[in-house]
DNA sequence: TGACCGACGTACCATCGGTACGTCAAGCGG
DNA sequence: CCGCTTGACGTACCGATGGTACGTCGGTCA
């Protein structure tokens, strides 16, 4: 059977993930209670708690929905090019930056991920997606003999960092070309690494 | 004629200041209420509502302080090194580093402070303590042409959110090197600018 | 077909941040 | 020294919030 359950149950759950996602992305987690969630989403309460644990889960869940898309994005821009390693980790780096500008995804998964979660758990979601690629993309850089040999997971880290914090940046600020001259300090810091 | 008034007003301040910063630095803004904090002031909500706006605001001065004390750490850092700028520049963005790891200051300045803020509102109180040393650094290296002209105020965005990112890797590690590790990496990456 | 279970709605609760208002003493002009 | 003002604070209370208990109804399956 098509089985009528799991159905209702995914419908269900769809509309409330997008609903709280679209919510607490222009006014964000803690200005948005979950009344207002259940009823964009045309449920109850009830509902909400029987598919999620509670306004933090279901947080959870937009938030691994969010960062899966922006891996997405780096995935496919970082494929774009050849095998070329320098340029997929660039344009993967673009791709990130690109992506994480768009003040839904800055505000949701950059502000109040670690506050809602705590850092640690939002690390474990952003190492479980894009920043499990820098990590991939710095390895093999060193495995090729781009870069010189060093400790990857620290400079993951720094650059990781750098990428976010200029992602909101360029997430709040109205000058046009703000992506172009960051991304060109962005670029002058990678290069310097070579 | 020492003014009573305005002594029991300053004494209650930071009786609320001191107790909300300790429960929000092991808790956390959002598992704190406000009773919690005035019974551990000794103080009613009445008090608190009178001296300040509401929780928000009273973790706006919270944050202030905190602020405040790490860039005092990095001032003093870097004026014990000569007037050489490139060491007062590394010893500053060592200061910072050390200084963030605490976890109660990262969990303070850098988790909660753009979630409860805002990001902008948050940012604004970074450029008015350690992040306007961050940018005068930078531009005395490159008045003095230490570092190659370039714009001073993405790079200050990129160098700060990486050192943000790895004080608050620190703040979590249990590793007993890891801070030698990143800073290692940190100043290669700010040599490698040179 | 009847027992079971998953999906969901309704009613309710404790607690939260915030407000209104009363009280009391410090300050201050006369 | 007196009386009025005002700042500091406590008490009682409010609406709203996240969360829970429980009832119901329809699909599922032996």
């Amino acid at each position: 059977m098509a089985g009528v359950r799991i159905e209702q149950r995914e419908r269900t759950r769809r509309a409330l993930v997008e609903q709280a996602r679209a919510l607490f992305a222009t006014r964000g987690y803690g200005d948005v209670g979950l009344a207002e969630i259940v009823r964009a989403a045309g449920v109850t309460k009830g509902a909400l708690y029987h598919q999620f644990e509670g306004k933090a889960d279901l947080f959870r869940v937009v938030l691994a929905e969010v960062a899966a898309e922006v891996a997405d994005a780096v995935v496919a821009a970082a494929e774009a090019q050849g095998d070329d390693p320098w340029a997929q980790f660039t344009a993967g780096s673009r791709a990130f930056l690109e992506a994480s500008t768009d003040p839904a995804v800055a505000r949701i998964a950059l502000v109040d991920g670690p506050a809602v979660l705590g850092w640690t758990e939002w690390r474990a979601v952003d190492e479980a997606t894009s920043g499990r690629h820098l990590v991939e993309a710095l390895g093999t850089l060193v495995a090729r003999g781009v870069l010189a040999p060093r400790p990857v997971a620290p400079l993951a880290h720094l650059l990781g960092g750098a990428m976010n914090e200029a992602a909101l940046w360029l997430a709040v600020t109205d000058e046009p070309d703000a992506l172009e001259r960051v991304w060109g300090e962005l670029l002058a810091m990678m290069e310097a690494l070579r």
